[in-house]
DNA sequence: TCAAAAGTGTTAGATTTACACCCATGA
DNA sequence: TCATGGGTGTAAATCTAACACTTTTGA
């Protein structure tokens, strides 16, 4: 292969996941204590480096996949991080991701094989290098990507009742929501599907609980929470 | 200095400007046809390489420095682009910069002995590589921001008439704005202050002129257009 | 029987949109 | 004198936000 930047100097790539869930009514991420120097033993994002035969897409689907077995999760770059003193190593720019799980879908044995654990969003500690910045940056683009796109799924249960709903977009807005109101605008929403079925586990009475028909969204996305 | 990561990959990075202009009521963006291989003479953004003494932010800036003479832009980085085959040459993953600036601050003879010019982003022609779809994620990003942050201001003289800046959103959002709600909202903006002098060029009336008042926006940053 | 969560409509207030005419001036 | 862009207020319509009680059932 002709190689035509000989002369420009090349740089480390990683990618970093902040990696979302949705549980106990908190939004929590993934982090875990770094097993390498530098930085051994301080709390970190999962991440990986680049490798030359992948995207960067493809660098963080396969990182998110090592550590959680999980495929075709829905993840949004949330930008690279290349100041020079944010690797106390060497020179390292780190492509930042988001990604939105459902933490059921997270096996509890693999998740402490790898050592990382689910934190409030709220708890987050110090973390290595520029992580805590990351995080806030995902977490601010995911607040406005649920706002405008029925994302917010993706962190629930295929079947949820409107209390959850409702609750999750409570927590990640960081506001409460009228639940007249709330469940006014997702009855406009026929993408919100009612199935026949009831939860009995979370309340006596029993609440309806709901699907996402994405094929119904795709035909009239009208989106608005 | 100790190597941690001795057995990783690297690659050249690169960072693109977009460089946002806005001259006969129609927003611009600077390219040129590139000097260098691979691409030779395709339309393109204009960009550099990153040096291991500089941080990402620091490249776009002197990128923009380089070509334009400016300091202090306003530049925000637009993501990171980093498909397999986006170069034709060898592996290049690109950082996307966008910039506002007021097309009169950039001196026409530089311009040209740059070889770049102004076209209308309606009218981008193709781009190399991945370049047109940076342009089309930098717009985005940039119409968003304009709605909700003062940054507008950015694209045109210190001193502007109303219908400048009606012109500005209406081009920028792509579509046409009512003048008396226009003003309205722009009279509850106390830091986009009327100053006693009269625009006599574009209108036989004469128009008065704005300036926007950075320290009476941080005092009360309410801005909504 | 009572605690706990589910479910359900209406109204006032705020915000947004639509709309038309007179003014000043240079050509 | 007339063509051009500058400048101004009101009212209808829409959207948003506030609000309270009944139902069901497991403990």
């Amino acid at each position: 292969m002709t190689t035509f930047y000989h002369e420009f100097q090349k740089v480390l790539l990683s990618v970093d996941c902040i990696i979302f869930g949705f549980d106990e009514n908190k939004l929590k991420i993934l982090i875990g204590k770094r097993q390498m120097d530098p930085g051994r033993g301080e709390w970190s994002l999962y991440g990986g480096f680049v490798r030359n035969d992948e995207s960067l897409d493809a660098a963080a689907d396969r990182t998110l996949y090592e550590l959680t077995g999980l495929r075709h999760v829905f993840m949004r770059q949330v930008g690279a991080f290349g100041n020079l003193d944010r690797d106390p190593g060497e020179r390292v720019v780190s492509v930042a991701y988001y990604a939105l799980i459902n933490v059921r879908d997270y096996d509890d044995r693999l998740r402490e094989e790898h050592g990382v654990e689910w934190v409030d969003i709220e708890d987050v500690p110090e973390l290595y290098s520029d992580h805590n910045e990351m995080v806030r940056q995902a977490r601010k683009l995911m607040q406005r990507k649920m706002k405008t796109e029925p994302v917010g799924f993706k962190l629930l249960p295929d079947l949820f009742t409107l209390t959850q709903l409702q609750r999750l977009y409570e927590t990640v807005s960081g506001e409460l929501l009228d639940k007249r109101n709330f469940r006014k605008r997702v009855k406009e929403m026929d993408f919100i599907e009612k199935t026949d079925l009831i939860d009995k586990v979370t309340s006596k009475r029993g609440a309806a609980l709901f699907r996402f028909n994405k094929k119904a969204y795709k035909e009239d996305p009208n989106f608005k929470l």
